[in-house]
DNA sequence: CATGGGATTGACT
DNA sequence: GTCAATCCCATGC
């Protein structure tokens, strides 16, 4: 199982997006499939890169295969894959995550009782994985925060498309994809794939 | 330097 | 369903 190069990334992050569902984020000896995630773009003003270059967006408009890790809330530290070409300010936020490895780990770490709860939303899945803003800026393909290509069993994930959620602009745009039916995707889950 | 707004979560009614 | 926690950083005086 490799880890994705900085190629993978360096494209639309649209389907950046799309193709990371069923890839493996890996930190330590914790690692998750991931289930659920969304497309930012600077052309956009739900995306942090659409004000510009500042301190705090730097990472997004930089070098492609990097991890673009920033505080939300206060509390949450959120985890981003930054895509396209260096200069171009754009990122895949993993939303969510199915456990895989180091599930008791993740579970001293997250203090739940339903493992369905560890990695279902962007900022449990930092905190079960154990990432913060300390990894902002660091490599995807060498690590210490991983993301592998597809294992056997998720070749080809059935893919629901839908809105971003938490966002108050550009709420029309269709850039979240989850796996059909998956129980660790994040509230509100989307409905199940047409027929 | 002061202010305000979140790509969220968990506790509570 | 409602709502507070809590802090980085962009913006404005």
């Amino acid at each position: 199982m490799k880890a994705l190069r900085a190629e993978f990334y360096d494209r639309p992050v649209v389907e950046a997006a799309r193709d990371l569902i069923g890839c493996i984020v890996e930190r330590g000896d914790t690692a998750g499939v991931i289930v659920e995630t969304e497309a930012y773009h600077e052309s956009e003003p739900a995306c942090h890169a659409y004000i510009g270059l500042t301190p705090r967006t730097s990472t997004l408009f930089g070098e492609p295969g990097v991890a673009y890790v920033y505080q939300s809330y206060g509390i949450h530290a959120l985890l981003n894959a930054v895509c396209e070409s260096e200069g171009v300010g754009a990122a895949v936020l993993i939303r969510a995550l199915e456990p895989v490895k180091g599930i008791e780990l993740m579970r001293a770490r997250r203090r739940v009782s339903d493992d369905r709860e560890l990695c279902s939303g962007p900022g449990k899945l930092t905190q079960a994985l154990g990432i913060d803003l300390v990894q902002n800026g660091s490599d995807l393909h060498s690590g210490p925060v991983r993301i592998r290509a597809r294992a056997h069993g998720w070749r080809d994930p059935a893919v629901v498309v839908g809105r971003r959620i938490g966002i108050s602009k550009a709420v029309e745009l269709s850039w979240r994809f989850c796996v059909a039916g998956n129980v660790h995707v994040s509230r509100p889950r989307p409905a199940a794939a047409p027929a």
